[in-house]
DNA sequence: TTGTAATGGTTCATATATGAACCATTTCTC
DNA sequence: GAGAAATGGTTCATATATGAACCATTACAA
């Protein structure tokens, strides 16, 4: 065994990406789809969603989204869903914002 | 070249994942952190920080949500946002659901 | 209960995402 | 404008996620 990268992820995500593992789950079933079926139209295999579902990071985000819009949870909806809300809240500031971030030339200290 | 596997997406899916890339970039240039900073902080590298707020579908979740908390993107906080809303209406459901999905004997055509 | 389908969990080969080191360009400070 | 730092985009080696084929178990229909 050569190094093996660990990466860790806060409590956070880790609640998040499982949150969103068990909704896919419940949707799933209540549309009355098998776990292969669903797999089968996101062009996926069983055992990725399996894991999808399970809540497992390390799945690309594509093939997450994809499960989740087929199984109708919409994340981003055009309504006031937690993104778009996100969304407006900064997007204005996006143009005013510089296109760089710079360090100030004086050190400041903040890690007090 | 062998064979490479060519995975579709919606453009609900590429969208969502684009927009919330985009709004990890507005949010780290918020908090004026540099993208190696940032990086660091999410322990990934900064390559990889430039393709999540790219929207690259093939990220792993795990990196894109810990990037997201890392920059106050908290995408299923407790409060009424999208994902907790979504569970509300189903998680009650749940243990009412079958626990494996079974197709009805009688073929039914809804392929019309 | 019996038969059958769905699910959960393995293992393994392989396609591929990631990290690292580049370089060019842009964008800020002075 | 000059210098420096941040960003964007490469390439390449390698760690690893994925798909496929299993098997065991569970859960449902009849």
């Amino acid at each position: 065994m050569s190094k093996s990268i660990t990466r860790s992820y806060s409590r956070f995500s880790r609640d998040a990406v499982a949150l969103l593992g068990g909704l896919i789950r419940a949707a799933r079933k209540e549309r009355k789809l098998t776990a292969q079926e669903l797999a089968d139209r996101a062009g996926i295999s069983r055992g990725l969603l399996q894991r999808i579902e399970k809540g497992d990071l390390k799945c690309e985000i594509g093939a997450v989204f994809e499960v989740a819009t087929i199984v109708g949870i919409e994340l981003f909806d055009a309504d006031a869903t937690t993104l778009s809300r996100h969304l407006s809240q900064t997007k204005d500031k996006l143009g005013l914002l510089p296109k760089s971030v710079r360090r100030k030339s004086k050190v400041v200290r903040d890690d007090f």
